[in-house]
DNA sequence: GCGAATTAGTGGCAGGCTGTCAATAACGTC
DNA sequence: GACGTTATTGACAGCCTGCCACTAATTCGC
């Protein structure tokens, strides 16, 4: 028989759905994310991430939207990008009846975040997660590398007008590596991606930079070959 | 009050969840699907997708994959790609309490399908579907486009030994768009992913082609600066 | 047999994109 | 005004890409 979705052994009641989340921000030159102190005491572990109960008039997309809201009440709702990375369910030494949506999602710089929530650097938050957990926020990491390329989210974690600078500074956090500055900017202006402003910002010391705004791509271009040094 | 996990609105009988593949192959020069006839006769819509529900005993990957092989019982699974697209909830005209997980899957080109399952061109698929399905099998083949330059998917479709005509078809059928030929050999060749065989086969016409074996890259490449061009 | 048609495989070229170095510009500090 | 710092730009070599043209090895039709 193929039919499984009638014959399929049914749960007497059903499953309860939590919706988890991974704010990433820039924060000192590093990446941050939410956290919020275990609301288990005797846990060993002192963190963990924002976490929702999926209500049943709701989808998990809107509920991670409202979850993020909650954590960061003062946040631009529209800019802020919010996808899902996975669903995980029955994991060791969970309830059997419980499932998890993973979520991602981007606040810019500076984003005030409610108590008892608070910015960590990720590295320092790694350790004091549990495991699970840990492997949440990296899989929400490889995620984010992931849709770098594909969609502006990089502009959505700056102002409307920023400097190249900044800009830069922005990819190598979520990227997790240095880029070569020239490189960056022709690239950059190679695909009509900014438009120059006439404003100048001195940041103190140094030449002051010029300041640009997003411009989005009229079209795009033709697509390329297969990129096979991307793989392995 | 920050902490929804434990004072939100409980379901008194919590989430149904249900599992539904698209599962890919070549076929005839197309990409080909698998479809079943739709079980609720009243149907507008003769076709629909293999789906499951999910039990409490297994996770949603493990449910994927039964699927998959209840569908396709003589496919090799070790090789077979099953992946997650995404999770929707709470879908318009569906029951409040379901839930849905999508994943996509690959088989290797002449794998048989058990009845009522059948493989059908894409194109001929969408008008058949009901328009959610049809939505899911767009969002499925574009998940697994996303994936074909992250992983050697393609080569999961060949058999172990394959002429790079083949395996030029199968990107071509899976990126939906012409590959030029000298390209694609230069950039396959640089990036060391296949060893010549010394073995040649003659397909019919024209002449003999010399058959490769896939080489799992030894170490990825320096990588190299953002693509902007891929924005938009 | 022999040429046409067909498919496979290669070499080359122009242009685009990248990594890199170096030069210049415009500020604050002392 | 010299110096350190940051921004911006130009130049160059090398790699990669799209594209074209050519050669190679078969089958097919006659």
């Amino acid at each position: 028989m193929s039919d499984r979705s009638s014959s399929r052994r049914a749960s007497a009641r059903g499953f309860a759905v939590g919706v988890e989340l991974v704010l990433f921000t820039p924060h000192d030159g590093e990446l941050g994310v939410v956290v919020r102190s275990a609301a288990d005491e005797r846990s060993r572990f002192k963190l963990m991430l924002p976490v929702s109960t999926l209500g049943t008039d709701e989808t998990p997309d809107q509920c991670a939207l409202d979850l993020a809201k909650e954590v960061a009440p003062t946040a631009p709702t529209a800019p802020t990008v919010i996808e899902q990375v996975a669903t995980f369910g029955a994991r060791p030494s969970a309830d059997k009846f419980r499932l998890t949506v993973l979520y991602f999602g981007l606040l810019p710089t500076g984003t005030a975040v409610r108590s008892p929530h608070a910015w960590l650097d990720v590295s320092d938050t790694l350790a004091s997660l549990a495991p699970r957990q840990r492997d949440d926020v990296e899989a929400a990491r490889e995620a984010l590398r992931a849709r770098v390329d594909q969609q502006p989210i990089a502009f959505r974690l700056l102002p409307p007008v920023f400097t190249l600078s900044d800009l830069q500074r922005i990819y190598e956090l979520l990227l997790g590596r240095k880029l070569h500055k020239a490189s960056f900017r022709r690239a950059l202006h190679a695909a009509s991606l900014v438009e120059a402003t006439d404003e100048w910002r001195s940041e103190g010391r140094g030449r002051p930079a010029q300041l640009f705004r997003y411009a989005p791509p009229r079209r795009r271009r033709a697509r390329r070959g297969v990129r096979f040094d991307a793989l392995g």
